[in-house]
DNA sequence: TCCTACGATGGACGCTGTCCAGGTCAAGAA
DNA sequence: TTCTTGACCTGGACAGCGTCCATCGTAGGA
């Protein structure tokens, strides 16, 4: 992820140990840390980092585009890396583990100007449920 | 929303002031609350009940498939008495309005095999964003 | 009417996230 | 290399949302 904080750099963004943590623990395909995941794994590499450091941190890389926003549950946001990449996904009713998924077709042309009241309508999240094979 | 009252009677629910009139705060089209405000609206009906019982009941009802839980952003769940039309919701990225919506097609049927990695995928919801005509 | 198990209460608690004042440091200038 | 400075980090306080628990109250059957 060295071309995340490559990419961040050109944006003017002042790199410090700190962001680099978070960038690096933010590697990775299926990649999906709540806040406190990130931090508690930031940690390990850099001890005295803080949660406000995190959060402030993750609110950035999300801000810029670098990183996705995902809440599939009432709890804790999650962060995903690959925000590249457009994708939907598919969480475990059960255990709460996700994969992300891509689905045929453009959910967005599934919603007739009809039923869209007056909205300017630009983005549609899907999150499928179901019992991933460990829990079924 | 009597009707609520009497599917809950028929599986066994005792029916008491405070369920009556947490049903009652439900009633209607296009309503989505927050556990706190059903809270608010209750205590104007029946000034002492408490957060409690409001925060059981809700779960009591969603769990018995009677009321939706839905989280649009990352704060509080909302809660919407037509769960028994199944639909989709589409919010206001500035001002978190929020309205139903009935999309066409079967956002499941767009999750072809193998990108189900072995899960039992049962439910697809859909979250449209986009600024409503009053922020726009 | 009486009993009793189910429901309500409210206060403590935990998790998630935000804010702020003050100390620290990355990176450009000389 | 050293200096300078404004952006960044820290740690702790705080707020919102939700859950838990011991205790009290009551709906509904006997």
């Amino acid at each position: 992820m060295s071309d995340l904080l490559e990419r961040l750099r050109g944006r003017g963004w002042r790199v410090t140990s700190q962001r680099r943590v978070v960038a690096e623990v933010l590697d990775g395909d299926h990649v999906h840390l709540t806040a406190d995941e990130v931090h508690a794994r930031a940690a390990h590499l850099l001890p005295e980092i803080s949660r406000a450091t995190v959060y402030n941190t993750l609110g950035e890389m999300v801000s810029l585009g670098e990183v996705m926003e995902v809440s599939t549950d009432g709890r804790a946001k999650r962060y995903d890396p690959n925000a590249h990449h457009p994708h939907q996904h598919l969480v475990c009713s059960n255990c709460g583990a996700i994969r992300d998924v891509h689905p045929t077709g453009d959910p967005l042309a599934d919603l007739p100007q009809e039923q869209r009241f007056g909205f300017a309508v630009s983005q549609a999240e899907v999150t499928y449920r179901g019992l991933c094979p460990t829990c079924a």
